[in-house]
Order: structure tokens, then sequence, then C-alpha cells
DNA sequence: TGACTAACGTACTAGTTCGTACATTAGTGA
DNA sequence: TCACTAATGTACGAACTAGTACGTTAGTCA
């Protein structure tokens, strides 16, 4: 019997339900933006964990509603994020440009979750399909848009005949393509989209592009 | 010994490896494309093709090669598509709008071609980084756009600042997206990007954002 | 026509990978 | 304080998977 004072866990053991949950989550999601839900190994998850492969069939059951939990913890971040906007006092073109503004930040800031929006497409969506937590769950953002749009239109500073859905379908295209076709765009064409020095570059790219294509006089057919 | 005319080829056994060669290719592409690199598997390639999965390490020489292959051939479908591009007899504006069209035809035809370019993406463009026939072969549209701009630029028509690598994202982000990310949005947002009744509205959207674009007076910062 | 080789097929293996049976312990409430 | 359970660890197995060793045959050219 030793008399030095050991700590409290002589097998560096502690109960803590939560930390591992959400350190397993932590690493699986890095593991599966890195390579894809069929290539990510709940092996190599579990190493990269302080607990081991045993609790992530516990708490999550298996290997695909690990991607699941993922997914939406994922997208519960970018809800969050959407529902801090604070856009509306300002005017239409101002509102609509700090709204880009915002998701193009969130998109260059979080390029794992991109990455695993990408791997989730290219499984048709089925996990979103089978999560209660995801179906159908829309994004504050698009009330946001709705909201700015019909104040824009009203105003006749905005075309009349824009969706919110479809603005946001712009907004996110170029945002999301610049941060999921980095590798092979940067490949083909010898440029780098997310270069650092090239960051307010492409933001006022965005704003300009939405904004020309919100206040052009389209020729009506 | 039986004294029916047998076919020429007892075994059905034909030989040609050309045939065979782009059999494997077929196969593989739809494979890749449906389940990722890791996801894919050589077994099943060689299943659906009327040969055998030796013939795959023979041609191919691994997974790894096959895929770079695919790739490889993907890419050459879409230059041939844009070097049959036919529009500097237009006017600048019309010639834009015709160049996106081309553009969004092209990826809502060639699905596959968007997954394995995701793929790609996902692998950070390693197998792209490692052909020979793909390191930085660019566009053929980039020449054309570039032209186009420059007589739009000097009419007076487009705006002074755009660049055509720029324009070339811009068009690709949006086509790209809109096929990319379909079942993730439609998932989210209940709106199929691809939908068939609303390919005409889509591409209208894209050819208005751009020339929109392109001709704004912006405020100079 | 017969020898040579490119093209092809079969059967197998070594290593991997998801998942689980079973054992153990920390905390907690009666 | 003790029993009970949620939380955790260990060891293992069945199935899969990329890749290969070895053998065979169709076409062609000397």
């Amino acid at each position: 019997m030793t008399s030095v004072e050991e700590p409290a866990r002589p097998n560096g053991r502690i109960r803590d339900a939560a930390r591992t949950k959400a350190e397993i989550l932590d690493v699986a999601t890095r593991e599966f933006a890195r390579s894809g839900f069929a290539g990510a190994r709940v092996d190599e998850i579990a190493a990269r964990t302080r607990t081991t492969k045993r609790m992530i069939y516990y708490y999550f059951g298996g290997k695909e509603q690990l991607f699941t939990a993922v997914l939406e913890r994922a997208y519960s971040v970018i809800r969050q994020a959407e529902q801090e906007l604070d856009v509306e006092h300002l005017d239409p073109v101002a509102a609509i440009r700090r709204l880009a503004e915002v998701t193009f930040d969130h998109h260059e800031r979080h390029p794992d979750f991109i990455r695993l929006v990408s791997i989730e497409n290219i499984h048709e969506a089925e996990h979103i399909a089978a999560s209660e937590k995801l179906g159908r769950i829309g994004s504050p953002a698009l009330e946001v848009i709705r909201r700015i749009l019909e104040s824009g239109q009203r105003s006749g500073l905005f075309t009349a005949d824009v969706d919110a859905v479809d603005l946001h379908a712009m907004i996110s295209a170029f945002c999301f393509f610049r941060v999921s076709n980095r590798h092979t765009f940067g490949a083909l064409f010898g440029r780098d989209l997310v270069a650092p020095d090239q960051r307010e570059h492409y933001r006022k790219m965005l704003g300009d592009m939405v904004i020309a294509y919100l206040t052009a006089d389209r020729a009506t057919d």
C-alpha cells in the first residue's frame, strides 16, 4: 500500500456521460468530414477519443446513427448562428448584403460542415430523411430573407419576381461552391478560391451579384 | 461430341481490349458516383461487368488508378462539350447568356460527373494532382469567357472589373450546387432544384443573375 | 500451322472492419 | 453502507475487401 496521495481515480477513469458523448461527436465530425462516411473508420474515431469503441455503440448504436448525430449537431450550429442574425433595422439593400456576408463567413469558418453536407448529398440525404430532428427543418435565415424581400419589393427597390428560397439557394450556391470545390477548382484553374487575400474580393463579389440581381430591371418575356 | 453447330465462341469468350476497358470505365463511373471512392467495391464493379476483377487490375493497376481514369474520362467529356461552344458570333450579352445556359445544361445532363467531382473534393483533389492528363488543364470555356468579357468591356456594356476565372466560378457555382446539393436542399426546404418543371425557371435565373452582375453600375469604393 | 503473347478466368489470402459478448467499476439513492 | 445501475473497458469473431498467384485461351504472325 503506497502512502503516496493517489489522485481520486486510480485508473484514470472518470465518468461523465455528457463529456464522453460530446467528445465522440467532436472526433467523429472530423473523421467523417475527412474521409467520408464509408472511408471513416469506427476504430479510428474511437482511438482518437479518450474512451473506447464500445462507447460509440453504447451511445449511438452504430456508425450510421453516429453520422446522423454528427449531422444533427452540425446543422444545429448553423441554425443557431442564423438565429442571431440582426438585420431588420437596415434598409433592404444593406440587409441583403449583410445576410449574404454572414452566410459567406459561416461557410468559410466551417469547412467541415460543408464537407459533411457534400457527403450527405452523395448519400442522397438518407440520414436527414431518417432523422426526426432534421426533416423539413428549414432555416431561420429563410424567414429573414422573406421579410427583407417583401419590404424591398413593396418599396419598389427590388424586382418583384424573386422568391425567398431561390435567393437563399443563389447565395448558398456561391458560398458553398467556393469551399466545397476549392480543391478541384484550384487544381484545374490554379486559383485558390479560399486564399485569405482573396477573401474580401469574393465577399464583395457575392454581395454585388445578389444586389445586382435584385435591383436589375429585367425584360419581361 | 455434339454435332450441334456451336457458335464460334463455345465459352462466350470474345477478346476486345478496348471494349473491356471501356465497359469497366462505364461501370466504375456509376459505382464510384453512387458510393464514393471508399464506398465503391471493386468486386461489385467487376460483377456488373462482363469481365472479372482480374481485368481491372490488369488494365488499371488498382482501385485508386481506376478512379483516376474515371475522372480523366469524365473531364475529357466536358472539355469536348465546351470545345463545341459557338458563341463568338453573338453580341456579348447574348453570348454570356448562351454560355451560362450551355454550362447549366451540361451539369443537368451529367449528374454522375457532379458527384465524382464532389467526391474528388472530399479527397482534396489528390487524384487530379497525381494525373498527368488533368494537372492545370483549365477549360476551353475559360478562353471563350475571356474573349466575350473583353469585347463586352471594350464596348462599355460590361463593368470593367470582372475576371474570367471569377465569372466561370460564379456560373459553375450555381449550376453545380443545384445538382450536387439537390438532396439536402430538397430535404431541408422541400424544394427540388432539379424538378423538370423548374428547369426553365432556374436556367433563366442564372442568366439574369450573370447579366445583372456584368451590367450593373457598381459604386466604386 | 504452330508458336507466341495479349487477354482473360478461377481460386485464394492476408489484412481489415463493424459489431458484440462478457467483465468491471464508479457513483447514487434507499 | 450496501445494493443497484449507468458507464466503461477488453477481447474476440464473422464477414468483407483489395489485391494476387496461377492457369487458360483466342488471335496473329512468322
